[in-house]
DNA sequence: TCTTAAATGCGACAGTATCGCAATAACTTC
DNA sequence: GAAGTTATTGCGATACTGTCGCATTTAAGA
């Protein structure tokens, strides 16, 4: 509870921490009018413990491994729920599915994902270097890039097609 | 046949014109070293005539319309070749599948397009504004986003879910 | 025309996500 | 802390998108 007054506070708590992420988090969601469900808290809790943009269905089965009553259409919704909320990362996967990943309270909304349209492999891209572009897009044509991704085709799968 | 050679002709040709684009792609197609079939072609012919982005399975029932013989599987592999041919635009659509968009043979490969994450309606954007971030990306973190897309969420769906 | 490798039709199949509905549980109010 | 209201959940069935293997057909070159 202490851990909620992150500002005045000089204890440990650092950003890859994951349980301070999910705490942050869970304060978002109970703002927003949602429900505080087990279920949530724990797709909340096994998202923040990934590096990297994970499936429905794996996140699904880290759920189930830490609740087997937790539903894989429960995780589906829930995802939704957070995307909707702005709090996560989706993208198109290999297989036809979504990847998720959470976005950490430290990222900004500009923060850019580029992802290869072919093995699509996600890359971190810092924002600073695409303030300006975001800007200009949404004044240029109305569009918000917020949570956004750049999708192309990365060098390697661009040298195996030749 | 005269047709192919656009650039010292005065005849009537205006990139808007279905089977001049059609024609200048069937080219492409033979230069890659691909067979001509008549599905190929009839996929090609249905693609030049739409202005959005079409799901693969709306495109293999216009398909169908044309020749009842070709097949569902025929148009997605079809789509999957001209794909790699990067003969057109390939996006994440709103139920899970993707949306198909050819390219008309005066878009450059930088051209961009804006799709806005929710509704996944598409926005086209003239290259010369994004032609710096581009070459910047391509340089900074090894990623060239040919034929690439920026996802995000536009204003619309920005202002609906307030 | 003949040959050969590629493309096709077909149906079955796999993976992803959604749905309706009854049961449950979170939050509000008292 | 008990009751009531409404959102959330579990469950199984189901739709949708895309892929696969294989026998047959066909495009392109000799």
């Amino acid at each position: 509870m202490k851990y909620f007054h992150s500002h005045d506070s000089h204890e440990q708590m650092h950003h890859g921490d994951t349980y301070y992420i999910a705490r942050q988090l869970i304060e978002k969601l109970r703002l927003a009018g949602e429900r505080l469900t087990p279920a949530r808290i724990a797709v909340l809790e096994v998202l923040s413990e990934q590096v990297d943009h994970l499936s429905a269905e794996d996140l699904a089965s880290l759920v189930s491994l830490r609740d087997p009553d937790i539903h894989r259409a429960t995780v589906y919704r829930t995802l939704d729920l957070f995307d909707e909320l702005g709090l996560l990362s989706r993208l198109p996967g290999p297989t036809g599915g979504n990847l998720y990943h959470l976005y950490t309270p430290d990222e900004h909304h500009s923060h850019l994902h580029v992802q290869c349209r072919k093995c699509t492999k996600v890359t971190h891209v810092p924002e600073e270097a695409f303030d300006s572009v975001l800007q200009e897009l949404a004044s240029t044509i109305k569009f918000e890039p917020t949570y956004s991704a750049l999708i192309g085709v990365c060098l390697d799968c661009q040298l195996m097609s030749k």
